[in-house]
DNA sequence: ACCACTTTTACCCAAATGGGTAAGTGACGA
DNA sequence: TCGTCACTTACCCATTTGGGTAAAAGTGGT
């Protein structure tokens, strides 16, 4: 099953499955809403799927199929390399990340094993993986504070939007940048957005 | 002529345009310092090209054809919307910008009306390219002061880096947080980032 | 029971930041 | 020549921010 928002990129990924004698795509669409009935009704050995897509995000359909089908082999397919789109794709199950510069034959190659029952991460996208893991996790206040930082909000806005004193910020912000390994609030910002622990728009 | 790194999206798109009977890719590649050699080869009528192509990237080589064939008919092909690169290309000499997801009729009509000597840009576009007209212009300084901003730099960091006062500095800070209409160097640099006016990585 | 961790608050103090005002230079065009 | 604009510096002052230290309360696991 191949899910992705571009008609033109699914065409060309028919195309280039389709010409291996042992692949074969049997559905495809372009809404991550629809990729769990799709499933149901299909059970793809393998899915293919993009990580931005209109309606549902992919990492959603992702644990959406998994929840009803653990079994189930995704596969993410994407153009984005953000560390924290890398991060939660794995999480929420994906077998293996490509980006879709990737190879033919790469390609292709990792369908199969998959399809095996391995899990195949290239080294770019394991490297990422560690740098992640080797990055202290944020609690939960934390990420928060962090998202309205990067919001432009001041300390006391920011005090005022968890309802807890200016003393508490400072201090969340003070462990936060401990554990970024940044030195003020702008330099927090940027590499939260950079690494995508927090999203634009 | 298109000009795209990814080998899926070309084929898809060549089967997508050859289906079309007044329209063919003649030639394609997924490098853009390619891009000018094959064009002095094979005279497209039309080139399709992405921005994030690795080497030059796709602004440059737009540049480059341009250069040399100041008729060239160049449409912009990207999945990045940034306010900062549709401007670019444009600027650049192309004469449309079409995002991936565009669905193919639309496509094809562009890529004819383009070839006509028309210059077509969809309603979001054109909206972003209005924006980014109202937002008051950075100066030469202004600019590079908020790219240091954006690098997380401190006020006595960047004066060290352009070789001026702190003072001066600041004076560069107030006229840009007014510019931009922002309250703080935070704000600033996360509008900075988003509108694509300075590039991570 | 004890440890580790999160969350919360507080206080002190130094440094960085931001706003206001003023003014000199040089360049460019009306 | 005059006005505008970019760039530069300076000074004053209020606010914000960040670092150090301390500690209480709650949670969860060993």
């Amino acid at each position: 099953m191949l899910v992705d928002d571009h008609p033109a990129f699914r065409k060309g990924m028919v195309a280039l499955l389709d010409s291996e004698p042992d692949l074969r795509v049997v559905v495809e669409t372009g809404d991550g809403s629809e990729a769990l009935e799709l499933y149901r009704q299909t059970k793809p050995d393998v899915v293919l799927m993009d990580l931005r897509l209109p309606g549902m995000g992919g990492v959603e359909a992702i644990m959406a199929i998994r929840k009803e089908f653990s079994d189930a082999r995704v596969i993410v397919l994407t153009t984005f390399d953000m560390d924290e789109d890398i991060f939660r794709a794995i999480q929420s199950g994906a077998k293996s990340y490509l980006l879709k510069d990737t190879p033919e034959d790469e390609l292709a190659g990792t369908i199969r094993a998959v399809h095996t029952g391995r899990e195949i991460l290239p080294q770019k996208v394991a490297e990422r993986l560690a740098a992640r893991r080797r990055r202290a996790d944020l609690s939960q206040r934390e990420t928060e504070v962090l998202s309205l930082l990067t919001k432009g909000r001041s300390n006391k806005e920011i005090s005022n939007s968890l309802f807890i004193t200016e003393d508490t910020v400072k201090a969340h912000l003070k462990t936060l940048f401990a554990k970024l390994n940044v030195k003020d609030r702008t330099e927090a910002a940027i590499n939260a957005i950079r690494q995508g622990i927090v999203h634009l728009e």
